[in-house]
DNA sequence: TGCGCTTGGTTACATCTGAAACTTTCTTGC
DNA sequence: GCAAGAAAGTTTCAGATGTAACCAAGCGCA
């Protein structure tokens, strides 16, 4: 690629950034683009072989660890709005992947985990993904690994603050 | 939030990874959810304040540092499909931001720039870009966030790079 | 020159996605 | 208890997005 110079050099101010706007190196494009790229690949991974789509695969990746849990629980857990849920487990449903019970504590919500062919898929499917995980942070040691997972929920918590801060302003 | 003990113990294998699937410490979900939560901010700074989608900013961006360009080098400079881009050009085209000349060296393209509105468009544009980029990095210094930056092409490469591999396999 | 192949760009269509409105059940304050 | 408001879940609708088909202009090779 290009050189770069004086990137690191001392900036003016306390903000630590570039003075000019250069598209290729604008983290959150970066962030973007990176994450599409990932993204898409698992993705495919998925519904080739499972016939899943991200927001099935969340569901199953969390109700494989923990379950029953209500729609609403699955929001939260997974970060996904209540009407990418909702069909998300009207899929699964479908399919028999997931059972749905009744709540008895109340009755607007249900309870809903993996039935046997759930669990079963599920075996199949955790694997795979850490699978992915490990071919994309190959070579890397684990330690970094972890210092950029810990960037990433850094940012989002930033990005989080600064949206809400824009939204009660 | 929870502990994790045990998390950098030594892993069996080469592969850097845990072996069991906790949706909330897997790599690509953390990245993507990252990286939804930065683009909403700043995608709703953009509409809000310009009236601007994601992929008209995009090019507001690349345009701004180097024009004229077709629709074919913004695909590649933006890494968006060429429908994407043919659609925000088209409605900047409409805001007159920006210009479509032809081009002497092949007639099926154009040539694309910003005419002075879309300059001066930009010139509000491209600070705060910035400055959300510099408040969402507050407090950490440049060289750490310039390693993230590299990790995050890297990152991106090894999707590519899987892809194609599992594309022509 | 001309026929086939490639490429830039556009259109059409099918899908995905989220905001908003709505229904039902629960909670709260009186 | 019972109205009023909140919350879980569903449906509807409009906008965004990408794949595939399509058109027109260039390229290449006989």
């Amino acid at each position: 690629m290009s050189s770069r110079p004086f990137i690191l050099s001392p900036t003016p101010a306390s903000l630590g950034a570039q003075h000019r706007l250069r598209l290729d190196d604008y983290l959150p494009y970066r962030l973007s683009v990176a994450a599409n790229a990932v993204s898409q690949l698992i993705a495919r991974a998925y519904v080739d072989r499972f016939g899943l789509t991200v927001p099935q695969w969340r569901l199953m990746a969390v109700l494989g660890e923990d379950s029953p849990l209500t729609q609403q629980a699955l929001c939260g857990r997974t970060v996904m709005d209540k009407v990418t849920v909702m069909r998300a487990a009207r899929g699964l449903l479908q399919r028999r992947l997931l059972r749905r019970q009744p709540n008895s504590a109340d009755g607007r919500s249900h309870r809903l985990s993996l039935t046997v062919t759930g669990e079963r898929m599920y075996a199949e499917v955790a694997p795979l993904a850490l699978k992915y995980e490990a071919m994309l942070v190959a070579g890397i040691e684990p330690l970094e690994v972890r210092r950029f997972e810990q960037w990433l929920r850094r940012l989002q918590q930033a990005a989080v603050a600064l949206s809400d801060a824009g939204a009660t302003r």
